[in-house]
DNA sequence: TCACGGGATGTTAACGCTACCACTGCTGCC
DNA sequence: GGCAGCAGTGGTAGCGTTAACATCCCGTGA
């Protein structure tokens, strides 16, 4: 007895493909793969009646199928070293919505320090990925920018925009908010306001510190040396730099932190120094992460638009490596997004001392 | 003249393929899957031939090839609503790695209130998912549980394992670890020991009040409901169920407090009585967020293992999608994983009261 | 001795899409 | 008129993997 063949009838998962729609169209599958792409060469008429089939079946591209067809599977990885978690689950969240648009495989990979970041970029490379994205504080590391542009692996930073360094890069500008910062609170009446610096290792911190200056200047407040105070970005070195800002014999009405954590150390060394807040002294943060809402009371703060800077990193990401693919040097690009300053209970205007109306 | 068809040689990439590492094997593409995919049926010696080659080829398996030839596109949601961000970002690193590894998209949306909750499900529905992962405080919400449940959607909760509902979960053992908590505290010295409870609208608050009473039952310690406070798990809360606690006649040595942010507000009620922590009072936390390093003193508290949490249940759900897909009706899983006792500089013995040796 | 069962392995045909041509008209130009 | 050029479209053959069979092989029991 002869055997009978049976064609293997894969289940048909039901799945509206693309021949589905090109048969509703009317045309062939190649068309509507044209019109999902937006290639050129497709008449008006045509396009049109693509689309609607594909909003009529609501279609939608099977993204393996295409990855696999085009070869394209790409992944990129986000380095980071130990940022604050609401810094990181902003990114994520910002990143993996974009990652997921442009059809890329998001790695994230933790590591501390250059060297490490080094060893991990290497693995991760190996591994298959096709482009980095650095996060703070990594992002200031001339050394890595350097790896990386040494081994031709496109990169996008979320950070101070490097003198010299051919990488795109996202960011906010930093010395403008912390000129703004300082504007509102000369504008609220302050004339005696203290600063605590980042960690000077940092090129941001300069660059804020800048920001304070501009500030000054422009109202024309003498700048002293006695009330910029150097912080190390953590909660320890701003009790140490309020401490210091508040054994002046003439204490600030208001300081300006380089963080929320500093900020939240001064409100606290403040309130052992029975100054009250924002009564007595006014306090302001950057980067509006969890804490500043959490102390009491709730700091004023600049907040930066971490998940869109993050989205808009892993586009600039993606389409630098599809362009890189096909062999075209793109310029890198630098796009700066807006912050927005948060007023919440820790400013007020002086007290005594400038009375107002 | 007839024409010469070219056959189409589409740039090969280089790549190792299947088949390059059956050859190199002396086997079948197909045997190369099932060891690959670890399936049963193959012999040892066969399996340790592929093992080999594959190492020395340095394969990986193609993702997109493989969720095409096995229409296994699986995406799984992660639904939060407004958690901690130590709580989201451990999460979300725990999630993406697994979902990586089990090559399955991971999407992440955000709702606010079980309404909110219901129509991101729906969206989500629509938009291809096939699984949801619930996490705190959705976890708890029988409203969604039910819907999903009547929806025939593969669900997993971190959280609490709801009696009656047939929802996989992973979890910490939340009233072993607050009676591990008591228990070290009862160690220190102290007998008199206040406890600040969670939102009791959430089941989990209940079930940490029972380690609490575990402890000190197991040590012979009358329960007082005086030294029992209502929270809510903020911050404010805690600050008013301290002040509870401090205002008694006799005010206890300890207080465990069902989170860092209670505790952290603890800590700020105790030192604006004039309390030394952890000299006259020790306070204790839940979760070992940000906060509880950030503090001074840093807080001694347990760490649930997060991101193996939100790992594991990725891993769960992908699984029960799987199996659900292939028909059979799997038993829906509890794992609970270990957490860990942080000490830090918020506890001590208790002072005067208990002269130790 | 031989059919039988079942474990181990191979074969074939998808999965849904796109690269790479080929083809069809039409325009413009010598 | 003939032919190159080009926009618009279609046909075909994969991309790398796995599902569903088909087949082989070896030990077993009748």
């Amino acid at each position: 007895m002869g055997k009978i063949r049976r064609v293997a009838a894969r289940r048909h998962h039901a799945r509206i493909t693309i021949s589905d729609v090109a048969i509703r169209a009317g045309v062939s599958p190649m068309t509507v793969s044209r019109v999902i792409n937006s290639e050129g060469n497709v008449r008006g008429s045509t396009r049109a009646a693509v689309d609607a089939a594909i909003l009529e079946l609501g279609y939608s591209p099977n993204r393996a199928a295409r990855s696999l067809a085009s070869a394209s599977q790409m992944q990129v990885c986000l380095l980071y070293a130990n940022p604050s978690s609401t810094y990181l689950s902003a990114t994520l969240l910002g990143a993996l919505e974009q990652a997921r648009e442009n059809d890329t495989q998001l790695v994230v990979a933790e590591c501390d320090g250059e060297a490490d970041a080094e060893r991990t970029i290497m693995d991760q490379l190996k591994g298959g990925i096709s482009g980095v994205l650095l996060v703070p504080p990594l992002a200031d590391s001339l050394y890595l920018l350097n790896l990386l542009k040494e081994l031709d692996v496109p990169t996008v930073t979320m950070g101070p925009q490097l003198v010299g360094e051919r990488i795109s890069s996202v960011m906010i500008d930093d010395r403008s908010a912390v000129r703004t910062m300082t504007e509102y609170l000369i504008g609220l009446g302050h004339r005696r306001i203290g600063f605590i610096t980042g960690n000077p290792k940092y090129l941001v911190s300069e660059v804020r510190k800048s920001g304070y200056r501009d500030a000054l200047e422009a109202a024309g407040i003498k700048w002293r040396p006695e009330l910029v105070a150097t912080g190390l970005f953590s909660y320890r070195s701003g009790l140490d730099a309020a401490n210091r800002l508040l054994a002046l014999r003439e204490i600030p009405t208001a300081i300006a932190a380089s963080n929320d954590e500093m900020a939240a150390a001064a409100i606290s060394v403040a309130h052992r120094h029975h100054i009250d807040v924002p009564g007595e002294l006014t306090v302001t943060g950057f980067d509006d992460t969890l804490l500043a809402t959490t102390v009491w009371p709730a700091i004023t703060t600049i907040r930066q638009p971490i998940s869109d800077m993050s989205h808009a990193a892993i586009d600039l990401l993606t389409r630098s490596i599809r362009a890189s693919r096909a062999g075209s040097n793109t310029e890198c690009q630098h796009l700066t997004l807006d912050y927005s300053l948060i007023e919440r209970g820790s400013s007020a205007p002086p007290a005594q001392r400038v009375p107002r109306d």
